[in-house]
DNA sequence: GTGCAGATCCCCT
DNA sequence: GGGGATCTGCACG
């Protein structure tokens, strides 16, 4: 899996690298596997946008602790977003917001999970990667480096990355930091 | 295919 | 007591 100085960079760079990366979830002995595919980064005091903008709370703590752990947060009254906490070591703050995965393994929990056949439809999103992999509150704080039930690993070397504004927010939006990259020929 | 309403909780002010 | 880093279904055309 990735090493703990993978996340101890800016967190525009580890939102970038992050992609192509393999992220693992183990369920009651099912394994469900993925390849990032779209992220973006939240930092701290040069970013109106991020929750740790204003000032450390209850809520976004895990962005100002270790890197290389999940910041898991619920919003909208029905969904999760799944973070990693990544920040250069002079930052106090920041993490990359995981929006969307291509699925490899455990596509048919996925589908139970999301509770759709659709192939198309599964984990492209914030909230419904987080439906499809079961990540939830009890994953916060949760260690990425070490082999649990959750973690993060090498994947594949993307080949070009495409670069927008961060989607569904109003503040900031002249920062392209939200990354993509397109997969669909492995 | 686009657009909008509704769902409905938690943390912060 | 407000609003949010969203998704889905239904309306319309």
């Amino acid at each position: 899996m990735l090493p703990r100085k993978f996340y101890n960079r800016d967190t525009v760079i580890v939102a970038r690298n992050i992609l192509g990366k393999r992220i693992i979830r183990k369920i009651r002995g099912i394994v469900i596997t993925g390849i990032i595919t779209e992220t973006e980064a939240y930092r701290h005091t040069d970013d109106p946008a991020s929750h740790a903008f204003v000032k450390q709370t209850e809520r976004n703590k895990a962005m100002f602790d270790e890197v290389g752990h999940a910041y898991v947060y619920f919003m909208y009254g029905m969904h999760y977003c799944f973070n990693v906490v990544a920040r250069h070591p002079k930052s106090k703050a920041g993490a990359v917001l995981i929006r969307a995965i291509e699925p490899e393994k455990g596509i048919k929990k996925i589908q139970k999970n999301r509770g759709t056949a659709s192939l198309k439809n599964l984990t492209n999103g914030p909230a419904k990667l987080t439906q499809a992999l079961e990540i939830t509150k009890e994953c916060y704080g949760a260690d990425l480096t070490k082999d649990s039930k959750l973690y993060i690993e090498e994947g594949i070397k993307p080949k070009k990355i495409y670069e927008s504004p961060r989607i569904g927010i109003k503040k900031a939006s002249d920062k392209l930091w939200n990354f993509k990259i397109n997969i669909k020929k492995i």
